[in-house]
DNA sequence: TCGGAAATTAACCGACCGGTCAACTAGAAG
DNA sequence: CTTCTAGTTGACCGGTCGGTTAATTTCCGA
């Protein structure tokens, strides 16, 4: 009982940990069962695939950062523009300690992810998609309540969290081909001002 | 004689085309050497390794993209801040022709395989690193004149020049995940708006 | 206590990986 | 005509890939 999720959630967070500061292409299943002290056949008993499995870590790793990273950010105590300010300031400590861990700044799970598959895996692709779409959303809310409070003019707001969104994952990108965390610092100040006009 | 250097720039090309579209990990050896109409014994005696071919493809990419995108887009008849706002636009003509090409956006080859390779090959990494920095140097230029004219106030020309390269990275990989070379138009116009204040 | 499902084990599969090798060919220089 | 070398060939290497299989163990509900 125990043991049976118990050896799931082993094998999802091993492979977790090993894809997101390698790559998908990079581990192998062998490899995510030896760090999880499971066997191959266990493995497939748990997920029909390694696509399934990434798959789910996709959802898992999107929980956790939810809870620590956009939650704390977006938090409705903040001013809406503050919230975009204090961002950037979360994400690079994020990198700063995963950093420490592995010498790595290992970037956007999700940019990392949706770069090297999804040209190949339409699943993969899809989902990566939809985790961009849940982070869209917080932008989105904080510029509707940055517009309702009269802090910014007519905007295009759809438009607008997905151009923050983007500009944050491009720093990202550079961050991590850097290896410099504090590039994320350096940059993130400008998210805040980003400003997509309707087109009409 | 001629087809010493055939031989490897076929190589060359069918690698690039293959890796491009698809991913470092993806493509093998025999699948480029075959695409090339070569012997595998033929690839090693041109290129070391598959790092080395990738290496040389990087120089050749960037030296296409070059005069097909940024000599066009900063065209010194261009006023400055005018170029910023026509990259968008040939880059999403770009990503366009090789979509219907192959079905799918791309996205950019520096960018893929950054993120892809960044954390497990240092020699890529650093390459990488470096065609960025070939790519930060023409938004350096652009700024410079655009305050020598007095079209922009004063500002972090190098932060901004990264911030405006990290923009249009981000929204690549969020057209790339879409699959939707479109969103590079919506979401271009930001790019030109872009600043960082220098920090005291 | 027993039966059946869930979970675990370890051997095994064909395909493919990046890379090596020795033999061979072609062509230019002397 | 000989010699040397750059280029080419295709078989071959050990290792790893994602995934399968059959047998066994564990555990829970009836």
């Amino acid at each position: 009982m125990s043991s049976q999720t118990d050896t799931r959630t082993r094998i999802l967070h091993s492979a977790r940990e090993l894809i997101y500061t390698r790559s998908y292409a990079d581990v192998g299943v062998a490899e995510i069962c030896k760090q999880a002290g499971v066997q191959k056949g266990s493995f497939y008993h748990f997920f029909p695939s390694k696509q399934d499995l990434v798959l789910a870590i996709l959802d898992e790793v999107f929980a956790e950062l939810d809870t620590e990273l956009f939650n704390r950010a977006f938090h409705a105590g903040l001013p809406p523009l503050e919230r975009l300010r204090q961002l950037p300031l979360l994400v690079a400590a994020y990198q700063d300690a995963m950093k420490a861990g592995s010498g790595h700044m290992p970037g956007c799970p999700f940019g990392n992810l949706a770069l090297e598959m999804s040209t190949r895996d339409e699943a993969i692709r899809s989902k990566a998609d939809s985790m961009f779409c849940n982070m869209e959303a917080y932008f989105r809310q904080a510029l509707e309540e940055a517009r309702d409070a009269g802090e910014i003019g007519v905007v295009d707001i759809e438009a607008t969290a997905q151009a923050m969104l983007g500009y944050l994952e491009g720093i990202m990108l550079l961050a991590k081909t850097r290896n410099e965390p504090e590039l994320i610092r350096r940059l993130g100040p400008a998210l805040a001002d980003i400003r997509i006009l309707k087109t009409n």
